[in-house]
Parts: C-alpha cells; sequence; structure tokens
DNA sequence: GCAAAAGTGTTTTGTCTACACCCATGA
DNA sequence: TCATGGGTGTAGACAAAACACTTTTGC
C-alpha cells in the first residue's frame, strides 16, 4: 500500500543549515564558513547542505556537522523549519535549521580550515547569505531561553570548568553581568555540580577549584524542573 | 542564476500537519479527522495536507487550517518538523507540524463535518496514525511553555470572558488547579486585562464580570516581559 | 431563607537583589 | 609586600503561597 498515491505531490528541495555556537571564555561564538563553492560563492554562510533521501533530517544534520568539526558527539537540537518561498533566490528550498554547541578546542582544527570556516562573535558577524541572519538570531533566542531551563551552557565548556568560566558563559548568552556570590549560590544550590579537589592554577595566583557537571544527581532532579538562572 | 546547480539534489514530499486546539471550559481539546482517504483510512489523524511548490510551508499550514475550520484569522506557530525515515510507511515524508488556536464555538460546523472532523479532551484521545501522537505530546508541551509567557490563552476564549472561565482555561493547560484569589491578582496585577461593566449570568445567579484581553497594554509591556504564571 | 457561585485581604514563606571585605599565592 | 583573582554572608525587597469568610440573587 501507500507509495502510489503520493505520486501526484510536489516535492521539494529540502537543506538543512547548521548554527553552531561555541564559547572561547570571553564572547559567544558562531561558526561560520566562506562558501567556496555555488551560489553565491566568497560569502559567509552557515555550514549546510542538501539532505538525501533515505536519510532522516536529523540524519542529514548530523551527517553535515560531522562533516564539518570531525566531533561525532554532538549537543544538537532543531531550530525552525524555514519555509518562505523566496528565502533562497536560486530556487524553492525549504531549510530545516539545527544549533549545536560544542567546545571549540575539541574540533578538528583542519577540517574547519578544508572549509574555510572561522569563529565569529555574535557580535561581530558579518552579512550573511539568504536568510541565515534571521537563523541565527532565532538560534540564540532559543539558546537563551533552553539555557535557562536545561543544563546545555555545560557543553560548551571543557568537562573541567571554574565558577568564573560557568559564569562568563552565561553572561555571554545573555549579554549582561551577574552578581559573582549570587551566581555562584544560585548555580551550587541546584546540586548538580561536583566540585573537585583540583585547583585551575592558570588564571590566578590563589588557584580556582575546578567544578564538573554530575549528568546522574540531574537525571534525579530534572522532573522537578531546574531553573539555571 | 542558480537553479540549475539544485538538479542534481533529491526532492522530498513535504506535509503539513495541524495540531488545533480548543477550549469548551473543562477540558484542553483537539481537533481530529476520521480520515476518509487512504492511507489509513477511516483511522483518526490530525488534519493535514502536502505542500505545494509555489507556496510556503506557512502559507500550506494556513490554507489546510481554513480549508477545515473556514476561519481566516488563526492564531497558528510552526511546531518542529518532523523528518524520521520511517515515520509515514507509505514513503519518504517530512511533516511540518503547526499548532493553532481557535474558539471552538467560531468554526464552521459544516465543514467540520464534512471532514469528519471531531474534538477529543486531550486526556482521552483515541489512536492517532504515524507520529502524530508525538506530534500531540510536543504541542501540548510547546503550548505549556508559551502559555506562561505569551498572551496567547485568550485566543482560546471568547472575546469576553469571566475570570473563572480563564483560571478554568489555565488549570486545563497545565493539568492543575490554582487558588482563586492568587490567580485572580496575579492576572489583574499584569494590567493587560480590561474589565467591563457587564455581566456574565447564566453560570450563576450573581453573575460574574466579564473582562477582554487589552492588545494595546500588552503591547506597551511586551518588552519587559510579561510572566502570565 | 437557602443554595450556588462571586468576590475579596492578610500572613507567612521563600527567592532575588544589592552590596564589600578577607584570602591565598606567585612574582 | 603587593597585586591579582578567589572566595564568602547578610539584610531588605519583592513575589508566591496558604488560607476562609461575606456578598448577591434566583429559586
Amino acid at each position: 500500500m501507500g507509495r502510489i498515491e503520493y505520486k501526484q505531490y510536489d516535492r521539494f528541495l529540502v537543506a538543512v543549515d547548521c548554527i553552531i555556537f561555541g564559547f572561547d571564555g570571553t564572547g559567544l561564538k558562531a561558526l561560520l564558513i566562506k562558501r567556496g563553492f555555488e551560489p553565491e560563492i566568497g560569502k559567509w554562510s552557515l555550514m549546510g547542505g542538501f539532505a538525501r533521501l533515505g536519510e532522516s533530517i536529523e540524519q542529514a544534520a548530523q551527517r553535515i556537522l560531522v562533516n564539518l568539526t570531525g566531533l561525532e558527539e554532538i549537543y544538537m537540537e532543531q531550530l525552525h523549519c524555514f519555509g518562505e518561498l523566496e528565502r533562497d533566490p536560486g530556487g524553492q528550498v525549504i531549510s530545516v535549521a539545527y544549533f549545536a554547541l560544542i567546545k571549540i578546542d575539541e574540533s578538528n582544527q583542519e577540517k574547519l580550515e578544508s572549509h574555510n570556516a572561522k569563529w565569529f562573535d555574535l557580535k561581530k558577524m558579518p552579512a550573511l547569505i539568504f536568510d541565515h541572519k534571521d537563523m541565527v538570531r532565532v538560534a540564540k533566542e532559543r539558546l537563551q531561553q533552553k539555557v535557562a531551563n536545561h543544563p546545555i551552557g555545560f557543553e560548551l565548556l571543557p568537562s573541567k570548568f571554574t565558577m568564573q568560566q560557568l559564569q562568563a558563559l552565561y553572561e555571554a548568552v545573555y549579554e549582561t553581568s551577574f552578581d559573582k556570590r549570587n551566581f555562584t549560590r544560585k548555580i551550587l544550590s541546584l546540586g548538580v555540580l561536583q566540585k573537585l579537589a583540583e585547583k585551575e592554577k592558570a588564571s590566578s595566583k590563589k588557584g580556582a577549584f575546578l567544578y564538573v557537571f554530575d549528568k546522574k544527581k540531574y537525571k534525579k532532579l530534572e522532573s522537578r524542573g531546574l531553573s539555571f538562572l
């Protein structure tokens, strides 16, 4: 049964575009590529590609992310399906956008270079092709919403991090600043961080304690709905 | 320029499915159709259809909603793009799901009947085809999130409503109950409801004052981010 | 006059905010 | 010894939660 009925319907080109966020200790960054191919060759755009029959949309997104970063396990979430008629002047293409969070220093430098990829501070983005600027804006809004209630900020940090790194990350995401004491108290009160005996001595003489996100504790508390801000 | 490059890529069938919510004073309802066509004829499903080349995905969703309800101005929001490989056994079809909020009594009864559409309480849903059950679940979660921060609950109520109707709606959306005094105070403190001189006398002897949502006041306050719960 | 829903305040509790000093260490 | 970032506590403001009685009126 089935397949015959669908013969009469239109078929669409389906692209997947990825908004890849990273954090380097100062600002929130997005990974862009300088296109070495048509259309819009030479311009900056999100990493993307066409979905293929026989793979799911999510698989397509994963393929594109792995292809660019070399990372197999990436936090990735569907953002939105952009389906405006004239969004791609080259023809009607709908694009399913995904946003991803990666640790900047873990990505494969050679792969990035081979795609002419570069990290841009979200506040200093170049012009982007098509509706990619909208995609980035929506992704940033979604990231802000999500980070407030889900422990995804840790995806952007090394597995061991200091309280100041974590605070800097939250400040970058929300483009604001928080009181150090209030921030520490709030985060620790959630009970999902484990304090290590180790100290990070690189950035100060006294040294700052390192923490790790404790996924098991989080899973136990998740159902009650934690608020990370 | 452009069109030639895309010739080589695969093309997909793109469906749009709509989760249509309504509220009848007691429970939250979803509008389902008993399919009079293949595949899965005779089973319950969401209202949907295939997108057509030459229209945007959003236009397709709107077309489908108007076609079913007869209502031209419907609150509608994209939910998610469902792109699993085997979601439709009849072939690879990606579906962009939208959720809509309508006032049950304003919809065109004849149109609903001609599509074999029926309202179901969310707690008493029949089996649904494909991944439509997932769609409904995700839509309900999204509705809960959204209602907490945006004045969209009013889309489900008559333009004039009593405080008790509004409370019943929120209670239905969150499947919980609120204290009447706290609820009234909270909602009125937002300053986006206008109290009318009229009373609704149908449901009680004393009669309850009617309110309307004041969109202008809301627009002024919107940027500060209101919390409806 | 009574049943049935409408309407209204106060107290307690917890959470968020603002704010400033001492500590440990390497240079 | 001093410069640098690390670490910590308290008081006040505000918002949320708990809680019960009086009012109106159609029957």
